[in-house]
DNA sequence: CAATTAATTGGGAACGCTCCCGCAACATTA
DNA sequence: TAATGTTGCGGGAGCGTTCCCAATTAATTG
C-alpha cells in the first residue's frame, strides 16, 4: 500500500522555485535568499512533505542510520548500552537499525552482511561471539566499505576503534576493597573464558594481583561460568572446602545472586558471616536482601561514547584518520553485602 | 567514505547477461534458465555483490524494514517484546529500525515522523504515552501512508490492528487464586491510571469482580503508582490500618518487590504470615526470597505476534483488508510467596 | 554607468535498482 | 509447415533525490 506522491517537484512548483532550491532548503544549505527559504519551508510544512530517504540515500550515499549489533537485547547490560547509543544517535540525527546476534557468530555475520547492503553508514558492535572468521570479515570491511566501532572485542586492526572495559582493574579493585575491609581469606568465583573476551581472565588476574600485593600467596578460585545456578553450586562447594573464607568476589552480579542464596541456605549471614562483592551493576543487585555491593560497568556511557566515536569517524572524510581506543573503569557502589572485619 | 562500486551492471557484464536477468535472479523471480541463474549466482558470490537497498527501496517502494517504537528498551518487558518482534521480523526477512520514546509523547511523535520518510514499510508500536494528538496522527497515517499495529493502546480505528493484554482477566485471576487458597482478607495495591492505558483500572476491576463473586463486599485498595518505593510505603500503611489482611495483590512485580521488603521490615513473614501475588513476569520476581508468585505477560509472544500481524497486513495489497485484534491472557506462575490458608 | 563580482536560482545527469514491454528462440499443435 | 504458444532475455523509462555547472539577477566598484 502507501503512496504519498508529494515529492520535491510538487514543493518546487507550489513554492514557485526549482527542485534544486527546495533541495537546498531541505538540507539547510547556503545560497538561498532568506525570503525564498521561508516560503519553501512554509510549503513543506503545509503539504507535510517528507523527503524520501531511499532517494536521498541513493543520491547522496548517506543513509544517516547506524547499524547496532548486540548479543542479546534482553540482557540489562546490553539494553542500557543500546539506550546510551540511541541517545547519542538521536542527538546527531542518526537512526538506529537493531540486530540481535543471540550470542551466535553465524547470526552476527548475517546481521553485518545485511548492513552491508547500503543500509547503514556505520556499525557499532557489542557482541560476544568471536572467531577468526568474523574478525577477518570485520577487518575486510573496516575502512573499505563501512566504518565500524567495536566494544569489548579484541581485534587487531588500527582502522577499527575499540572501547573496552578495564576488567583487570575491576578485579583488582574488588579484591582490594575486600582487603581494605580487613578480609584476608578471599575467594573468587570466576566467569567463563571465551575466545573473544578476556573479561573473565582479566578479572581473575586483577584479583590475583591485589592478593599478591597484600602478600597473600594462595588465591582460591572456583568456576562459576557466569551462571547463577553454577555459582550457587560452586559456593556450596567452596564453603565446604574452605570454611575459613570471610569474603567472596563473584565475577558477575548474577553469580552473586546465586551465591547469596547458597550462603543463606547454608545458614550463613551476609555480611555478618561473609562479605560478597561482584561485577556488573545490574539493578537486581540493589534489590537483594541485603543489597549487593558491586562494581558497575558504565553500560550507558559505553553506548553513548561508542556511538560518539563512530559518528566522529563517519564525519571525517579520510579513511586513514585514526581514532584512539578508550577503556572504561567501573564504578564501585558500596551497599550492604560487605562488612568491615574487626 | 566507502564505495563498493560493484553494481548490477558489473555483475551483468561479468556473467554475460543483462541487468534485467541479474535483477531476476537477485529477487528469485521466474523466467531465468537454470543454467544462467547458476552462473549469475556464481558471479554474485565471487564478487561479493550486495544489492543496494536504497536503490531497491527507491525503485520498488519497499524497504523491507519495520519501524519499532518502544517506551523504554531498558524495561525488561519491552526488551522481551523487542526480542519476539525481532525473531518474527528475521524469519520474514525484515529488518528492524528501533526508536525509543522514553515515555514521552513528543519523542514518540518524532520517531514516527522519522519513519515517515520512507524508511520503513510499517510500524509496530508499543509505547505508553498517549494523547488525542498522537492518536489522531496515527489515524491519519494508517492506511494512508504506512501500516501500523499497536500494542496495548486503545485507539479507535479499524484500520489499525491492536493487540491488548487482558488486564481484567489478570486482576480477576490473581484475586481468584488467592481466594481459592482460602484467603478472604485480600488487599490490592494498584498501579497508576493513565489516559492511554487502562491496565491499572482493568486490574482493579478484575480484582473487584473476583471479590464480588466470592461475596466479599468491601475491597481494600491502596495506591502504588507502579512504583517500587511507593508500594513500599503503601504496604506499611496498609498493614497498619488493616492488620487483618492475609494476602496482597500487587498490580506489578516491582511493587511486589517493594512490598516484600516492607513486610519483612515489619517483621511479617511471606508467605507464612501473608501471601503476595503480582503481575508482570519479571525475572527478578523469581529471584526474590521467597520467589514471587505472579501472572506473567507474554511479552515475547506479543512481540512475535504483533510483528506477524503487521507483516501479514503488509503482504496484503488492499488497504481495506481487515485484520482482527487479539487479546493476550497472562500466565499464572506459582512460586513460593503464596500459601494455602487452613 | 559600464564592468566586474557576488548572490541566487534552474536544469540535467547520475545514483543503482525494478518493472514493463518487446523480441528472439524454441517448443507445440493442427 | 505454418501458426501459435512459451520461455528466456534485453532495453528503456522511471523511482525521488543530490550535485555540478550554467544562467540569471543583484550588488559593488572604479
Amino acid at each position: 500500500m502507501a503512496n504519498n506522491n508529494i515529492d520535491i517537484y510538487k514543493i518546487a512548483e507550489e513554492a514557485g522555485v526549482s527542485k534544486s532550491t527546495v533541495s537546498r532548503v531541505i538540507n539547510n544549505k547556503a545560497g538561498v535568499k532568506e525570503s525564498t527559504r521561508e516560503k519553501v519551508k512554509r510549503v513543506i510544512k503545509d503539504l507535510n512533505y517528507k523527503p524520501n530517504s531511499s532517494a536521498k540515500g541513493l543520491a547522496s550515499k548517506k543513509t544517516n542510520t547506524i547499524g547496532l549489533v548486540v548479543s542479546d537485547i534482553t540482557d540489562p547490560f546490553f539494553a542500557k548500552f543500546v539506550q546510551g547509543a540511541e541517545k547519542k544517535a538521536m542527538e546527531a540525527d542518526y537512526n538506529l537499525m537493531l540486530a540481535n546476534s543471540h550470542w551466535m557468530v553465524e547470526e552476527e555475520l548475517k546481521c553485518i552482511q545485511m548492513f552491508e547492503e547500503g543500509r547503514v553508514d556505520g556499525i557499532l558492535m557489542i557482541s560476544g561471539g568471536s572467531e577468526a572468521r568474523l574478525d577477518n570479515y570485520l577487518n575486510d570491511l573496516a575502512g573499505h566499505n563501512l566504518d565500524i566501532v567495536v566494544i569489548d572485542r579484541k581485534i587487531k586492526n588500527e582502522k577499527i576503534p575499540k572501547l573496552i572495559s578495564d576488567n583487570l582493574d575491576a578485579g583488582y579493585r574488588a579484591a582490594k576493597y575486600l582487603l581494605e575491609l580487613g578480609h584476608e581469606k578471599i575467594a573468587h568465583i570466576k566467569g567463563e573464558d571465551t575466545a573473544s573476551s578476556a573479561a573473565s581472565k582479566d578479572r581473575v588476574n586483577g584479583y590475583k594481583k591485589a592478593l599478591a600485593e597484600a602478600g597473600i600467596e594462595e588465591p582460591i578460585i572456583y568456576p562459576g561460568y557466569f551462571d547463577r545456578e553454577k555459582a550457587y553450586d560452586s559456593t556450596i562447594k567452596l564453603m565446604r572446602e574452605h570454611p575459613e573464607i570471610t569474603a567472596i568476589f563473584y565475577a558477575s552480579d548474577m553469580m552473586a545472586v546465586g551465591g547469596l542464596k547458597a550462603l543463606k541456605n547454608m545458614g550463613l549471614k551476609v555480611p555478618a558471616d561473609i562479605s560478597i562483592i561482584s561485577i556488573d551493576g545490574l539493578e537486581i543487585a540493589a534489590l537483594m536482601e541485603p543489597p549487593l555491593t558491586n562494581l558497575a560497568q558504565p553500560a550507558y556511557k559505553m553506548g553513548y561514547l561508542g556511538m560518539e566515536k563512530l559518528i566522529k569517524k563517519l564525519d571525517v572524510e579520510t579513511n586513514d584518520f585514526q581514532i584512539e581506543d578508550s577503556t572504561f573503569k567501573m564504578e564501585l557502589i558500596e551497599r550492604e553485602s560487605t562488612k568491615k572485619l574487626v
